[in-house]
This record gives structure tokens, sequence and C-alpha cells, in this order.
RNA sequence: GGCGACAUAGCCAAGUGGUAAGGCCGAGGUCUGCAAAACCUCUAUCCCCAGUCCGAUUCUGGGUGUCGCCUCCA
């Protein structure tokens, strides 16, 4: 059972798909009128996650994500810089994906653009005029009328009347009502357009998703996300074009879910906010993050509070999410390295008869754990989609590797007695909840000094001539040179610790 | 003016009608020539007030505070 918060009903429900075992998803993408920022990261990210989530649990996942390629701020942009629309959305288009690779997050099953829906775009207004819910005026404006809608602010919970008072409403004599809202903007000089019976023009905003929506996933579908900074208008108009143009108010969306925002200084983080851009000194969009950390910490960091919450972002968060990552890394390594000496025959491998040695292993209480705590995970994931929650689970069963490994290396745990099934077992286990979480995908950063395979064969082997020495200096205690190696070591930015097997060095 | 969300230890962050996970930092300890790492232990009556209840941090009402939306915004 999975439940979900619904910003419709403003609860959480349980989730009934619209088709037995199958889920559809669609969440507004990005207008690619600059590269992406933190912020824009967010629902990617938890979208991310929940459609991994839905597919180890079963489900057939049909997840659609636009790209608002025509928009006033693309051509603005294109003006500006003297290029076509055209070349603005494509180059942000490209830098979008590549941030997004980075954060592994995985591909939609398709990618609308508005440039090549503008046919259904243009269907779906003039159902809309047809049907009375929209108007066209003179010169070739066509807008939907709020009025004309009784369903109008069901998401958002507005009313017409109190949206007015106060409100920073902009005036415009041609409207009906100063909430309706552009369908189809008649063409401007210097402006991108395409025909349409109510002559040359570009569509408004929100239209493009309900179009592309029904065009994608049909009249009805199970989720529509983004931030919650689309609930008004967006989302609202979205729910109100569809929903008149097919007939049936009980169509388009089923679950709302909507993502906090990302604050810097505890205020939304935004592009149009030249301030904040600035004061974040070169540490805003994606791509800056991305110089200095790993996508997988990055994405980890988004990952470490609820989706629905705010989340702070500082450079402070992100070495804190770095060294949580670290720690999880580790116990890759170490699952990795006792299942290759399960696979070298080191350990016992056929668990399928009574075997007492089997029975007193230690590592029947990590089977326990393990099996526990991959059930723990599924239940915060199935409730709303608590990654905060679920990660807490993988980071325990980390702990309890670490402490299995570190036996195994004392001599506390000998090999006779391991099970190896167990151990291959608690590394499925382990890297189930990784696949959800979406981390180790990229090269795993190592932390013990023999596995650093990227290293060079000379750094290895100076390194290797040096810790001699230094040993040499140590037995003879020798401390003031062993501790000035280390130290002038550590300088040059390679930590050397001792250990009972002996002196490791890594980058600091 | 309207609508909404949130308020949990120094910081971050889950969660529950029956006295609160986890992480970071800090303190103490084990280990160590020292250091590091690792491991162990310790650190909160959950914004305020009232109500419902045997019992509320968790429900209801009021208050305060913060943030967001009502213009572009993930």
């Amino acid at each position: 059972m999975i439940k979900v918060f619904n910003t419709m009903s403003r609860t959480k429900e349980i989730f009934k798909p619209l088709k037995k075992g199958e889920v559809s998803i669609y969440c507004c993408g990005v207008t690619p009128y600059n590269a992406p920022h933190i912020g824009n990261a967010r629902p990617f990210v938890t979208w991310d996650v929940i459609r991994r989530f839905f597919k180890k649990s079963g489900y057939e996942v049909r997840y659609v994500q636009n790209f608002t390629d025509v928009d006033d701020k693309i051509i603005k942009a294109a003006n500006e810089q003297g290029v076509t629309w055209k070349e603005i959305s494509e180059k942000n288009i490209a830098a979008y994906f590549k941030s997004m690779d980075a954060l592994n997050v995985r591909h939609a099953d398709i990618y609308p653009k508005v440039s090549e829906t503008m046919e259904d775009i243009i269907k779906m207004i003039q159902t809309l005029v047809d049907k009375g819910f929209a108007y066209v005026l003179d010169n070739g404006d066509v807008f939907y009328s709020v009025e004309a809608d009784k369903n109008y602010g069901k998401l958002s919970g507005r009313k017409l009347e109190d949206m007015m008072a106060g409100a920073r409403v902009e005036v415009d004599n041609r409207k009906r009502h100063p909430m309706d809202f552009a369908l189809w903007k008649a063409s401007k000089p210097g402006e991108p357009s395409w025909e349409s019976p109510f002559g040359a023009g570009r569509p408004g905003w929100h239209i493009e998703c309900s179009a592309m929506s029904l065009k994608y996933l049909g009249e009805k579908f199970d989720f529509h996300g983004g931030g919650s900074d689309l609930i008004f208008p967006h989302h609202e108009n979205e729910i109100a074009q569809s929903q008149a143009a097919i007939g049936d108010e009980n169509s388009f969306a089923q679950y709302w879910l909507h993502n906090g925002f990302i604050t810097i200084g505890n205020e939304k983080a935004s592009k149009s906010d030249k301030q904040m851009v600035k004061a974040t000194k070169g540490f805003f969009t994606v791509e800056e993050i991305l110089a200095k950390y790993a996508g997988e910490v990055v994405r980890l960091f988004l990952l470490q509070t609820h989706y629905r919450n705010p989340l702070e972002f500082s450079e402070a968060r992100i070495i804190e999410a770095q060294e949580f990552f670290g720690k999880l890394a580790k116990a890759y390594w170490q699952l990795d390295e006792l299942a290759r000496k399960v696979h070298a025959g080191e350990f016992i491998k056929d668990t399928g008869e009574k075997n007492f040695a089997i029975t007193a292993s230690p590592a029947c209480g990590l089977a326990d754990l393990g099996e526990r705590l991959l059930s723990n995970f599924y239940a915060a994931m199935s409730d709303d989609f608590n990654t905060a929650l679920a990660i807490t689970y993988m980071f325990e069963l980390a702990k309890e590797i670490g402490g299995y490994y570190g036996g195994f290396v004392k001599g506390e745990i000998l090999p006779v007695t391991i099970d190896g099934d167990i151990i291959l077992r608690t590394r499925d286990i382990y890297m189930e909840m990784a696949e959800i979480i979406g981390i180790f995908e990229q090269p795993v950063p190592v932390t013990k000094a023999e596995e650093k395979s990227d290293e060079s064969a000379l750094v290895d082997s100076l390194m290797k001539i040096i810790l001699a020495l230094r040993q040499e200096a140590r037995a003879a205690k020798n401390w003031a040179t062993a501790d000035k190696i280390r130290d002038e070591l550590k300088a040059t930015g390679i930590v050397v610790e001792d250990t009972p097997q002996g002196a490791t060095w890594k980058r600091a």
C-alpha cells in the first residue's frame, strides 16, 4: 500500500492506480531559457526516485516531462544574444541533460516540446472556444474565461473574488475578467509565430501542459507534479482548461504532488533574483555545484529531506552530505570485498543442510537485520516517498556492515563461520536500496588506500616507499621523523592513518 | 487583503494519542608512541495559551513567528 499526499485534498491518500500495475506521470519540466539551478533539480530528482520506487515495486511506469521551448523569456534571451529562440532552447536543453545525467536522473519516456505539439495545442484551444470556455479578441489573442468555469480555483483553494482585493493583478481591459489568462498570443514583430484559426501567434503559458499530457497520457492519468509555486496559477489553469476541453471534471491528473522549495539564506532560490545569484558566488546552477561536488552527493543532499519540506541549501550542508555519502560508500566497498571472497570460495557457501557452525555464525544477525531494514525501507518509501527516513535505514545497514567487516578483519569472525549466501544477500539488499535512492551508479569513491585503483601506479609505488621508510622510523621509535613524514604528506593533501593492519593513505 | 505550508536538541532532520529515529557538532571513554580512523556512552518534556481525552509533541480552537503563492518562477 502506497500513500501519497495529494495537494487537491490536502491529505495523504491511498494510491490506487487507474490501471492495475501501471503508473502514469506527468511532471512539469523546465523552460529552457538558461541553465538549471539547484532549485530546479529538486522535482526531477524527487520524481526520479518515485519512478524508481514504483518500478522496483512492480509497476510499469510511463513518465512524461515537457520542455516549454516557446516562451517570452526564451525569446527575450534570443533577442538579447542575437540568436534564434531555437538556439537558446537547444543549448539549455543540452545543459539540462548534462546536469540531470550527473545527478543520475533517468530519462523520461517522452520529452514533448511546445514547438512540436503545436497542432494539438491549437486543436485544444479551438475546442475551448467552441465550447464557450474561451473567447477570441479582434487582434487574435485568445483568453480562457474563468467565469465560465464554476470549478475554477479548486486546486489552490482560491475564490475569484478573494484574489481581487489587494492582489497584484494586472489590469487588461480587453479581458472579460482580470483572472482570465491567455491561451494564444497574437504574433508580434520579432517573435516566432505559428498559423492558427485565430491568426498567427504562439501559445500562452499553461496550455502546452494540458495538450501534451492529453496527447501522451490520455484524458486521465495518475500523477501530476512540480514545484509548489506551480499550484497557482499554472496547475490551476491546466486543470481548468483540460477538464473544460475534455468535458469531465474527474478527468486529468488524479493525484497532485508538489515539492517544497530550495531556499538560500531562508529565501526561495530563484534565478530571477539577481541578488541571490550574486550572493551565491558561482554556486547556484547545478553545473557550478557539480564542479566541486559529485552528482551523487548533491543527489543525496536533496533526498535527505522529505520532498514536501523546504530545504535550505548551503555549502556546509553539501559537505555534510558528502561525508554521509562517504560512509555509505565505505560499506559498499566492504561488501564488495567480502563478496569477492565468497566467490573465491573463502567462506562457507552451502546453507542447504543444518550446520551448527552456520547457525552460530555472526552473519545470521546481519541477515535478519538486512531483511528487517529492507522492509523498513519500503515502508518508509510507501509513506509518501519518505526518502529521508529510508536513507537512514540504509545507513543503519551500512554501520552494521562496517562492524561485521571490522570483526572479520580483526580476526574476531573466522572465515569458516561466515555464510557466503548471507553476505551476498546482504549485498543485494544494500544495492537494492542504493538503486532506489539512485546512488552508486557512478564510480564509487574508495575510502581505503589499497583499493585506490584510480591512482597512478607511480604514486602508489612512491607512497609504498615513503610509508616503508616511515615504518622503519617508527620501529626505531624515531617518532619525530615518523610524525614529520606524516605532517608533510598532510600538507600536500595526503592523509596517513596507522591501523592494526599497517599504515594507509588517502587524499584529503 | 485572500489562500496555503511550516514551527521538534547548538545545527540538520524523521516520527507517534501513551512521555521523541537518525546524522553533524560537542563531551567522556576504548584503542594508539602520538594523531587519525573505528567503536562505545552521554546531550530535547517537541513555539505559546486554551480545549477534548485516563493521557497530546501528535487532535480541535486561538495566538505568535517564519516561509511561499496571488506577476515570471521547480
